[in-house]
RNA sequence: GGAGGCGUCGCCUAGUCAGGUCUAUGGCGCCCGCCUGCUAAGCGGGUUUGGGGUAAUACCCAUCGCGGGUUCAAAUCCCGCCGCCUCCGCCA
């Protein structure tokens, strides 16, 4: 949710905001003047409660005569009151609907335009070379006998799979390697649950232009995540943090699950794009001041995962059209798919500012006025479990069909140096 | 899933049966001040969170788990829901 004063005061700001992002500004205006309605009702409702309220007071001591008198006068008036309410209650709402569909406006140093136009921040690493043809991940994957495909779609349908043998002990290790490196840069460990309840989804902002995506479970109010930031994000709703205890950094290990609505067709081959797969995500609770140096943390934690692994990788600045509804600004790490023969998305980071903490009621205290304040929060994936699978697999495949294992993760799996292909 | 108990402004707590200065009591903690070699004690004051309003005050409204209802008036009465605890059943 933006800022009401940002709204009230700078109104041009947010019309420009939702112009950088390629939208409408019409509900910029709705907003407004739901604001005006929805204060003059609330200043309306409040005049005829204290009327109200003072009446009572002397019903309460009237005798008699004069009580019947009063009786009479508070009778009509709480018919009144209670018009007046209904009246502020709507009018509340909608404000709530406009404010709650204008998404966080992008951050000035955010490119302008849509998903092409990112801007590539840097490059690391250098494109891997092949004296074969390289396998994709499908291939390799068979050969190792790590994921069964097939299966996975005759048991729950398409993209969906089975990690069997060494794609299983894969995913253990760079879960359990994901989560050392939090864990040493000081991040509490989390496993968060995958179902969460609406208010969750909504504040996290993914029950608006993003709910086509989401899975929600029948007759119940209950949602399957796309991100544990969903959980996360809601694990401090409706608290007020102690400024000492920032900046709160969690890292969380959920299942993730994802309708992919709208991307038929779009990546069909292997386990690039599936309806579940897992991740450790990083989130992190501070204040909106520091959480433009935190967002670069973030973004350096997940090139240090991307560099354990041994990858190529790209780091860009996502444009403003490309945003979800919560970031001011978000970086994507991307990997070379050595068989697709370009980069694409394996860790992606957010700084939300106090978009989602003024929906979710996560505040602080500021400095010394002791006033509350929202907080900020960000997001960044450390390691999906997908993705870097089939990086490194394309990455670090050997003629024969064997897979070089980065001297990173080779302690996580009992120190094998090479993954060989099923006799 | 069944039975019972509980939910009050950081924590504890009074108030709920008999609706009306409850504008929510008291204690602890915390903050400010006084006193004081220092500290403690003592004394005085303050201490939920939102919202409206104002240049800023003042002032006003909401908030007793949540949502409805009854009533001129609800922490208090009625209905529904949620959470926690105890016991039983089931289960990993």
């Amino acid at each position: 949710m933006i800022d009401a004063r940002l709204l009230r005061d700078d109104p041009d700001r947010v019309r420009a905001a939702q112009a950088k992002r390629g939208l409408s500004a019409e509900v910029v205006d709705r907003a407004l003047s739901a604001d005006a309605d929805r204060r003059a009702a609330i200043a309306s409702y409040e005049a005829k409660r204290a009327e109200q309220k003072r009446l009572g007071g002397q019903v309460a001591k009237a005798q008699g005569e004069e009580k019947q008198e009063l009786l009479g006068q508070t009778r009509a008036l709480a018919a009144e009151v209670k018009e007046a309410e209904a009246a502020r209650v709507a009018a509340e709402e909608a404000w709530n609907d406009a404010v709650l569909s204008i998404p966080n406006p992008a951050a000035d140093e955010a490119p302008e335009g849509g998903e092409d136009d990112y801007v590539v921040l840097e490059t690391v690493g250098t494109k891997p070379e092949f004296d074969f043809t390289p396998r994709d991940h499908v291939e390799l994957g068979a050969m190792l006998g790590a994921f069964d495909l097939e299966r996975g779609a005759k048991v729950s349908g398409s993209r969906f799979y089975f990690l069997t043998g060494i794609g299983a002990r894969l995913h253990r290790a760079l879960v359990t390697m994901a989560m050392d490196m939090a864990a040493a840069n000081g991040f509490t460990e989390v496993v968060a649950p995958a179902l969460v309840k609406s208010r969750a989804m909504e504040g996290t902002g993914f029950l608006g232009q993003a709910a086509d995506d989401v899975y929600r479970i029948e007759g119940q109010d209950l949602y399957l995540v796309g991100t544990s930031e969903v959980p996360l994000a809601a694990f401090h709703s409706d608290e007020i943090l102690p400024a000492d205890s920032l900046p709160q950094r969690y890292a969380a290990f959920s299942s993730c699950f994802r309708k992919e609505a709208g991307s038929h067709g779009k990546d069909t081959r292997g386990i690039f794009r599936v309806h579940w797969f897992d991740k450790v995500e990083m989130f992190v609770y501070t204040t909106v001041e520091e959480s433009f140096a935190e967002h670069q943390r973030l973004l350096a934690w997940e090139k240090e995962f991307m560099d354990a692994l041994e990858l190529h990788y790209r780091v860009i600045d996502v444009a403003a059209g490309d945003l979800g509804t919560s970031a001011q600004r978000k970086f994507d790490c991307e990997a070379w798919i050595a068989s697709q023969e370009r980069f694409r998305e394996l860790t992606s980071t957010s700084n939300c500012t106090d978009f989602q903490a003024r929906r979710l009621d996560i505040r602080t205290r500021a400095g010394s006025s002791g006033e509350t304040t929202p907080v900020a929060t960000l997001n960044g994936t450390l390691c999906s479990t997908n993705r870097p699978i089939i990086a490194l697999l394309e990455t670090h495949q050997q003629a024969d069909g064997s897979v070089r294992v980065p001297q990173a993760l080779q302690p996580y799996l009992g120190g094998l140096e090479v993954l060989e292909p099923l006799a």
